[in-house]
DNA sequence: CACAGGATATACT
DNA sequence: GTATATCCTGTGA
């Protein structure tokens, strides 16, 4: 598997996750393969950048490539993918991994063992791979960071993305389909 | 199934 | 300043 550069990010945030969907992300050498990815662009209601840059989402403003880590509901930690097209600021969420480096670290960080639900979230996700704001803003194809290409196209679904309430109807959230590694069923969004 | 927990942002007074 | 909403999850009913 090749490793994925930043610029690999300089592009459109929806031509970017589709071909993220089964790509390897690790932090510290433990993580395993992107099942779940949400879009947010700067067009989106939805999104942090929609009304402009603050102190919490500085990082979607700056260089593609980058991570943008904010916390969620005042306790977790989300991790996005910074992307970058023209005029745009615009970010991929990570809502689920299926686990396949460092299982055991994570079961330790989450005190859990359930394989499917060890990074089915994005708060999970960032609890099992110690993702914290520490890692705001760090460029994701240098340490602790690493992306690894996917070997073969995977099928992806495409559903209405979860726990917003502005541009409910938008289809970006792309699973890879049919895995049980979901943060919620293929169906229903 | 309901809800607490509690940072950050926005919309009000 | 206060109030309300949010890219969520574990716990207890």
């Amino acid at each position: 598997m090749a490793q994925l550069r930043r610029d690999f990010f300089a592009a459109g945030a929806h031509r970017i996750a589709e071909e993220l969907i089964g790509a390897t992300l690790l932090v510290d050498g433990v993580g395993g393969v992107l099942v779940e990815l949400e879009i947010y662009d700067q067009n989106d209601p939805a999104s942090h950048s929609y009304r402009g840059p603050t102190a919490r989402n500085a990082s979607m403003f700056g260089p593609p490539g980058h991570a943008y880590v904010y916390r969620s509901y005042g306790i977790h930690w989300c991790l996005n993918f910074v992307c970058a097209e023209p005029g745009e600021a615009s970010a991929i969420l990570v809502r689920a991994l299926e686990p396949t480096h460092g299982v055991g670290q994570m079961v330790e960080r989450r005190g859990r063992d359930n394989p499917l639900e060890l990074c089915a979230g994005p708060g999970r996700v960032c609890q099992a791979l110690a993702v914290t704001g520490r890692l705001d803003g760090l460029p994701l194809d240098r340490p602790p960071f690493e992306l690894l290409a996917r070997d073969s196209e995977p099928e992806i679904s495409r559903s209405p993305r979860i726990g917003i309430t502005r541009a409910q109807e938008r289809p970006w959230r792309l699973c890879l389909a049919g895995s049980p590694y979901l943060s919620r069923g293929p169906r229903r969004g």
